[in-house]
DNA sequence: TCACGTTGCGAAAACGTTTGACTGAACAAT
DNA sequence: ATTGTTCAGTCAAACGTTTTCGCAACGTGA
């Protein structure tokens, strides 16, 4: 069996209680002397003992464990999950606390496993409505931190997330500044809020500039190439002069079909991202894209349940939201300067 | 404070010693009358009892927690990692097993939790050598299981990984037998064993099909782009009909660049790629690409770990290597057949 | 009536740690 | 001589389970 205090209690002839004081330095240990103490540690020390953090943590009630609830499936893992779950995992270690997963498993069984495991703080990755109000009510019940990331707290409890609205409005503001005025918009079909988000934001970059949103701009089918050339076969004075795609791979494909159709990117038609992925990199004309931050978003998820300062702004409603970071690359550029460049080749 | 079991036995007037039995539903509990048994169900469940886990690990030592060891930073997460993880997550959760994560942590202070957590299983995502080998002698010491993923095990200690070595093989092997005789290679540097496995299946695979290496045809250096343009710039009869590259991105970028300078993809060139990431969507021609299988090395890795029965080949030396997978899609066709089709235009 | 199983459950010791109360000795102050 | 005060620890209960042993009470057969 494993070396116990007792163990070394014996061989340094004292009592257990001593050697788990100066084991944790508790300020109770002073009172030993220091003799007494170096024998301690040193005998534990050539035991080679190990703290059962399992017993003590049976008498303190401590775990320093946060559990992550998430659905990690084998084809529905998107991209951005994966530096989320890295700020998370890395912060954690940080602070000194440890990480449970959770992933795809009946969420009765989580909450008697989080409930068992004596675990008071929980970040969320579920999309769903239903478990994600499920998770709630099971930690409002339990006296248990929560925190969502992703989606939205209805509840009561806090959320992280991207600033969508704010995102989509600074890179319209951002084009607009570079003299578009014909700004047109990818997105995908309103499944969820986040992509509603980038809409409105889309929408308010427009009165921001004083632009008037067309329909004949805006294109939310479910294949998106059609709505792209449509707008490319307008007359020139109605045509875009740029694109801002709600996700990487849409806006990637728009300047496929732009260079195959004749249009130079960026002096043509300018060509904005979402979420800043690989994509922007692999991209024929390397792409401009506002950074989806989900690193962040999982280091701020840690810091807000762990009560920690987080320097981010936090709206009323309990969401904590992730200020927009532009990232300029090649596929955008001022509106009608048509300079050629050499860019596109690399 | 939380309802324990002495307080069931006090409700249910029984000892809780019968408490434990029959929530257990051990055979012992057999010996209570039916009547009993009801009871105590019965009054856990009234008064929410959850078990303490905890508790119950100290006096059995079982915890039923696999540790995964990795370093997750901010920007140095490969994306396969994400897949990856996914199937480690999974698949544990399926086997009932729970999963501690230590990302980016001092590999001493992550021993002092496993050994202090009595886990016995753990799953090693370390990529620096010393680490891994740290890790090993770690574990050994400790009679703990250890898996490595991604890198080898040099140690005894079983790894799980692509076959790097029989997937680049069998994609030559495929090019090869529609028709390529002079299949070039997109190499990185040699940094990683993974990379001159890849070579090393290439080479052979040229040797399968009967065909010579051409070294004006393997580039190998930091960036690939003054390479593929050398290679095209050759006379047509030396010029090469497929390009292998070791990575998509590579694969992408010279698909690009190729129908840059007015090749076709795929009639006047093939392409290949290795990974089947999200690029080969977004690819301008949808390139064909040799999947990696990281959900099923995390798959894997969990199953060895807890002795599940893999069927997968095992080699001698320890290694459980998982047989490749080619993905086609429409960058790869016969060589010189050069048949228009509308394919380059989504 | 007595020995002997059986049934049904209780008592108590563990698991390894933590913690508040206590103690015996030495020393100082009254 | 008595009281008080540190010093340097010790003692024992507690945390919530699990598990082994034991033991009444009851019934059965001789």
């Amino acid at each position: 069996m494993a070396v116990t205090i007792k163990d070394i209690a014996k061989a340094a002839r004292v009592d257990k209680a001593a050697v788990s004081l100066t084991l944790r330095n508790r300020p109770e240990a002073q009172r030993l002397r220091p003799e007494t103490r170096d024998r301690i540690l040193k005998t534990a020390r050539e035991l080679g003992y190990q703290r059962n953090l399992l017993a003590s943590a049976t008498r303190t009630g401590v775990v320093n464990t946060i559990a992550v609830i998430g659905r990690f499936r084998k084809d529905d893992v998107p991209p951005c999950t994966n530096r989320m779950l890295a700020g998370i995992l890395t912060t954690c270690t940080q602070y000194g606390y440890n990480i449970k997963v959770y992933s795809d498993m009946n969420l009765d069984e989580v909450f008697a496993e989080i409930g068992g495991s004596r675990i008071f703080h929980v970040i969320s990755l579920l999309v769903k409505r239903e478990e994600r109000q499920k998770t709630a009510d099971f930690c409002k019940r339990g006296g248990i931190r929560l925190v969502h990331v992703y989606e939205d707290a209805s509840d009561g409890f806090p959320s992280v997330n991207t600033d969508n609205f704010a995102s989509a409005r600074e890179v319209v503001n951002h084009l607009a500044s570079i003299g578009h005025r014909r700004i047109a918009l990818l997105c995908a079909p309103h499944r969820y809020l986040y992509i509603r988000e980038r809409h409105d934001g889309y929408l308010q970059g427009l009165r921001d500039a004083g632009l008037q949103a067309d329909s004949r701009l805006i294109d939310c089918s479910e294949d998106s190439g059609q709505g792209v050339a449509a707008m490319l076969a307008l007359p020139e004075k109605e045509r875009p002069s740029a694109v801002f795609a709600l996700a990487d791979s849409l806006a990637v494909k728009a300047e496929y079909l732009a260079i195959r159709l004749g249009f130079r990117v960026p002096e043509d038609l300018s060509v904005f991202g979402f979420g800043n992925t690989e994509a922007c990199g692999t991209a024929f004309v390397p792409l401009s894209s506002v950074e989806e931050s989900p690193y962040d978003c999982g280091e701020l998820a840690v810091k807000i349940i762990l009560d920690k300062p987080a320097d981010v702004c936090r709206r009323e409603d309990g969401r904590y939201l992730i200020a927009p970071l532009l990232v300029h690359r090649d596929s955008t550029g001022p509106c009608g300067h048509g300079h050629r460049n050499n860019r596109n080749i690399k």
